[in-house]
DNA sequence: CACCCGATGGTCT
DNA sequence: GACCATCGGGTGG
């Protein structure tokens, strides 16, 4: 079971998830960009900028569940989000999938996102990634090891990793639990929160 | 390039 | 009622 390699850390996960391919309706996609998240106060990997940190409710339950499983989430009220959850069952943990690089199907990725979008931002950003491989908020929960799901992952030889602070983020800010492989124009701009504290301050 | 800002709706206080 | 794990189009240098 290859579920099982997830069920660590979620900084060790998110370096398993580095080139990995993911692949769904027909589009294959290799991960370049991946942010880790953890969990609650008085657990292992406590990380205020997590959806778990206040505990499990409807929206993040997933989160807290085995790994390998898919979870997903609104975002601004119009993208979705996807992540693999990590960490073994019971224990909240994720690994946010920032960007990657289409390997196959590219011509479905085109109709769901427009001719005009350069090869490189096809699946660049978190909402672009799920409206490139078509994942929607009715995939939430899924087991990604599964061969009967329609998102499916297969982990392959981790990436040379670079990390950095998380994008978007107002808690915890400076963690560098975002990672992304060198020198690839298909990961995505790193912008801070407007609402984080000045760089530098502590976690 | 660098910001800046509006869209848009679920989730949680 | 505030807060977003975003995105893309706008403005100005």
């Amino acid at each position: 079971m290859s579920a099982a390699r997830l069920a660590v850390d979620p900084l060790a996960a998110a370096r398993r998830l580095l080139g990995a391919t993911l692949s769904c309706r027909g589009v294959d996609a290799t991960i370049v960009e991946v942010e880790a998240y953890g969990g609650v106060p008085d657990g292992p990997w406590p990380d205020p900028a997590a959806h778990s940190y206040r505990g499990p409710t409807a929206r993040n339950a997933v989160m807290f569940g085995p790994p390998g499983r898919l979870y997903t989430y609104r975002s601004y009220g119009m993208h979705i989000c996807a992540n693999v959850v990590c960490g073994p069952d019971g224990t909240a943990a994720a690994v946010l999938l920032r960007a990657a690089v289409i390997a196959g199907g590219q011509e479905l990725v085109r109709v769901r996102r427009g001719v005009a979008v350069p090869d490189v931002a096809l699946a660049r950003g978190p909402g672009n990634l799920c409206s490139a491989l078509g994942i929607t908020m009715e995939d939430n929960g899924i087991d990604l090891f599964d061969p009967s799901s329609p998102v499916r992952l297969r982990l392959g030889g981790p990436l040379a990793a670079q990390a950095g602070p998380r994008v978007g983020v107002s808690q915890a800010a400076d963690r560098p639990w975002r990672l992304w492989a060198p020198r690839t124009p298909e990961v995505s701009a790193y912008r801070r929160s407007p609402r984080a504290p000045a760089p530098g301050a502590s976690d």
